[in-house]
DNA sequence: CGGCATCCCTGGGGATACTG
DNA sequence: CAGTATCCCCAGGGATGCCG
């Protein structure tokens, strides 16, 4: 299929390119591969996904939940308690993104590889 | 990384962010998907592939051709030729993108949907 | 044609402080 | 505890111009 599939391949791409957008960025995945283990409490997620701020983790979890692959449930207790879970959805999406990071382990060592042959071709011009 | 159930999952993530990193950036998918279909022309790139800045497609392709999962092949011609193409690594990538594609197309109306209630409910606070 | 180099600006995202 | 608000910085990426 060279050529004549081109057209409809294009408008794919652009959402392909839109969900890549939403669980490309620096945090969706880590918080969507937690919430596949179970719900989990805003520190509870804040605490197993290191290196994000609070406010990060914010943006992500209603950037998640905006977009459905996420719900989060308020306790109006004393001290407050938010747990959030994947959807129906969000649980779909986990299959494609474990398929790429199936990928990303099965090639990393030759990913690397071409790296580092590439680093040094480079280097020495 | 608190408890024993979370170290490999954890390490996994990591590695599924990098390739995130890597094909989740604006333009990679496109150039990756349109040279599935076969070996392409810097300027045939270029016009397929929308809204790209020569500077950006230059850029990615050298991260692609770092990575290993394109060659770039130099014709020292007048005017000059230089043909893109997938190694195998970068096929294989396709595989596991277009699952995500697909997941994309079966789930682009729900997600909307979820998106116009989400904003439909915030607008009025 | 297929680039690099330069300028410049937007916004992603960290650190910190405050609130219900 | 679970946020919101503010400040600030720097990388991503567009526009333009020059070169082999």
């Amino acid at each position: 299929m060279t050529n004549s599939s081109t057209v409809h391949h294009t408008s794919e791409c652009v959402r392909v390119s839109e969900v890549l957008a939403r669980v490309g960025d620096k945090w969706s995945i880590q918080v969507i591969a937690t919430l596949g283990e179970g719900p989990r409490r805003f520190s509870e997620l804040k605490r197993g996904i290191d290196g994000v701020s609070q406010r990060m983790l914010t943006l992500t979890l209603r950037g998640l939940e905006r977009d459905g692959l996420i719900t989060r449930k308020v306790t109006p207790s004393i001290p407050p308690r938010v747990d959030y879970a994947l959807t129906d959805v969000g649980k779909s999406l986990l299959e494609p993104v474990k398929a790429l990071g199936d990928w990303a382990i099965a090639n990393r060592t030759t990913v690397d590889a071409a790296r580092s042959i590439y680093d040094a071709r480079t280097d020495d011009m």
